[in-house]
DNA sequence: TAGATTGTTAATCGATTAACAATC
DNA sequence: TAGATTGTTAATCGATTAACAATC
């Protein structure tokens, strides 16, 4: 029997993002070494080479990494060379400007759809992003055969908005509302609650010295 | 000598900013056992037991935990029975949102005092707080002792304000530009990157099964 | 060959969980 | 007292770092 992919860490992941950014803005010479992408990340040379060879082995001791090839493996990695498209539910003030948010498209990511309950709202464009009532979510992200959302609705609505959007192919969701929500085990949820991370500010400055 | 601070798991904190909403939350008698908030919060009781008695012995064997007294406690160990002002640097798309949160102003953080560079922000104001001149920044923060930021500004220019903030007393970030920021030993920065975030999503939907 | 750098293993560090004696 | 639940210790799990043999 083969071996068992082995587990990797968790944290693993975001850390591929950066350097798969350094990569992108290096303008050097075709091949880089350990050394210098921690130099340019600010994370370990050991951990970057424990990162990159749970992947395989692409590169050559002595040499480094070709940097062409190094990106593009990692880009396959995390599945961004190519476009996902992102259902974005709650035009509000943070939902607007997450569709006004030019690192998104930027890292291919497109966001194909927004919804919102306000009848101000519906109907009109956002960049180009018609805005369609949440009743519509069911069909449309079925349609677009989306699997990505964001939420950026009221911690009220966001449990009900969670659950539509499971039941209609959506495996991975971005989520702004201050709740703990409920997920499946086939799902991803990412919460980010921004209070909280002032609170940990706040703990950081209120620290006995 | 007395025993030296036991140090403290990082994640210990995010977890206590939960644990408190959710005894803000609980409406019923004035004791609560580890096993309660672990059903209102999702955490084990064990973790729960363990994260509070961190910061000593608040509970009683075969009772539980006063409500009042342990919500009290962790609000003074978090540092948010207070009001902390807050420096908005940046009033664009996700700048102007972040001003209109309201989750921050529930959770004790006023913004203060907001900045941006763009001549026909400058003068308005965005919820009753005016937009000044980021060429203020130093000023205004130092006049009144803003210690806490927020950065919603492009990549290009957020360490120029990180390194300004810094110099005139802000000892805690929370930043939303897209880079690894050099700050400095007693300093914070936390920073939140929208983009790693899809991609963390992006990598479990392609991950293979 | 000599020098450089990878990939990997073992050691370390840190965080979580399980178990239970102490306590009310 | 009997039952419940804390606070704490030891065991487990997971992630990072250091070191170096293998390799170009």
């Amino acid at each position: 029997m083969e071996s068992l992919r082995p587990k990797i860490s968790r944290s693993v992941i975001p850390r591929l993002s950066v350097y798969c950014r350094a990569l992108v803005a290096y303008k050097d010479s075709g091949v880089i070494s350990s050394d210098k992408l921690s130099e340019l990340t600010g994370r370990t040379a050991a951990q970057i080479r424990r990162d990159i060879a749970y992947f395989g082995q692409f590169g050559t001791p002595g040499k480094g990494y070709v940097v062409e090839e190094l990106k593009k493996r990692i880009l396959e990695i995390l599945g961004i060379n190519r476009i996902w498209d992102v259902a974005l539910v709650g035009a509000g003030n943070l939902g607007a400007a997450l569709l006004s948010y030019k690192g998104f498209k930027e890292q291919g990511f497109n966001i194909a759809a927004a919804f919102d309950n306000d009848r101000n709202k519906i109907g009109k464009k956002l960049r180009n992003v018609p805005i369609r009532h949440i009743k519509e979510l069911s069909r449309v992200v079925k349609n677009k055969k989306i699997q990505m959302a964001i939420i950026a609705v009221p911690a009220e609505e966001a449990q009900k908005v969670i659950d539509t959007l499971l039941k209609n192919g959506v495996r991975a969701i971005l989520n702004f509302a201050p709740i703990r929500p409920a997920g499946g085990a086939s799902t991803e949820i990412i919460n980010i609650d921004l209070s909280i991370e002032l609170e940990k500010l706040a703990h950081f400055l209120n620290r006995p010295k």
